[in-house]
DNA sequence: TTTTTATATTATACTAATTATAAAGTAAGA
DNA sequence: TCTTACTTTATAATTAGTATAATATAAAAA
C-alpha cells in the first residue's frame, strides 16, 4: 500500500527532470514508510548507517526538490525544525504541545474557506494550512499522576 | 478603540506578577497600534529611536512574557522570523507568498473541527491554527506586466 | 558500451533567528 | 526610603537552514 504510494512518487519524479540517486531513493522511502512526520535531522540520522558520508545539506536539498515536485510537504514551526510529510489525500494534523507527537486527522478540505477568503480579500488563493493543538492521551495521563 | 484594547492588556498584566517597564509599555503599544503583524526585529527597529540602549533580547523576552500572559500571539514561519499579533476576537490570516503581506480574515471559529478532533484522536484540544496562502492583488498585477 | 555533460553530493563555511548568561539597573512592596 | 526580586543590557552561544566550490555520478548521446 505504502509501496504503491512510493512507486507513484518515483514515477512522478521520473516525469520531471529530477535524477534518481541512492540518497534520494532512501530519503523518499523513509518518508513514505514513516508515520512520524520526521525532521530533516531525523531523516539524516536514520540514513547515516547506510550512507556514512551523506551530508545534511543533501537531505535539505532533496526535500526541497521533492517539495517543488509536489510529492512532499513541509510543516514549519518557528524556530523549531520543520517536519516533512508525504503528500496524500487531504488530512490535517493534531499536535501534542507536551511531547510533540503528530497525529493525522482526516477531515473534508475547507474549500469554502478558501473561496470566501478570495472574495473578501481579493487574493488569488492556492492553499491553506490548519493544525490543531492539544495534549495527547499519554501526556494527559502523566499530568494526572 | 485600540487604546481600549491596550488598556485591557495592561490591566491583564497587572493582575499577574508581571512588572510594567517603559520598554514593555512601548512594545505593547506598538503591537496594539500596528496593523502589520510585525517581527521581533520590526519592533526593535521601531523603538530604537526612543530606547537607544534597548537589546533585541528584551524584545524577545517580553514577547514571550506577553504570550504566556495570553495577550500576544506568535505566528511561526519555519526558518523565517516569527510575526506577532495582539490577541483579539477570532480571525485568521491570509498571507501573500510573494511579498509576505498578511491580511486579517474574519471567519467564524472552527469549533466543530476541534470537537471532532478530540473525539477521533483522544487528545484534549485547546486551540487551532489556520492560514490561507495565495497572491495579493498587488503582486497579481505585477505578474501580468 | 563508452563517452559526455549536466546535475548531485560532499565538506565546509556562513547566515540569521533566537536563547543563555551574568552583571548592572530598576519597579514596587515593606 | 530601603530592599529585593525581577528586568534590562551586552555579549556569547546555539541551531536550523543555505551557499559555495570541488568531486562524483546518473542518464542521454555517440
Amino acid at each position: 500500500m505504502s509501496d504503491h504510494r512510493l512507486q507513484d512518487a518515483l514515477d512522478a519524479l521520473k516525469s520531471t527532470r529530477v535524477r534518481m540517486t541512492p540518497q534520494r531513493h532512501a530519503i523518499l522511502e523513509f518518508l513514505y514508510e514513516s508515520m512520524t512526520h520526521p525532521t530533516a535531522d531525523d531523516i539524516y540520522k536514520a540514513l547515516e548507517g547506510r550512507f556514512p558520508n551523506m551530508s545534511v545539506a543533501t537531505v535539505y536539498n532533496n526535500l526541497r526538490v521533492f517539495k517543488e515536485a509536489g510529492i512532499v510537504k513541509e510543516l514549519t514551526y518557528g524556530d523549531a525544525s520543520s517536519r516533512f510529510d508525504s503528500v496524500t489525500s487531504d488530512h490535517y494534523h493534531v499536535i501534542c504541545g507536551d511531547c510533540g507527537k503528530i497525529v493525522d486527522f482526516h477531515y473534508p478540505g475547507l474549500d469554502e474557506v478558501e473561496t470566501l477568503a478570495e472574495h473578501v480579500t481579493g487574493f488569488k488563493v492556492h492553499s491553506h494550512r490548519m493544525e490543531i493543538y492539544g495534549t495527547c492521551p499519554k501526556c494527559k495521563e502523566k499530568v494526572e499522576h
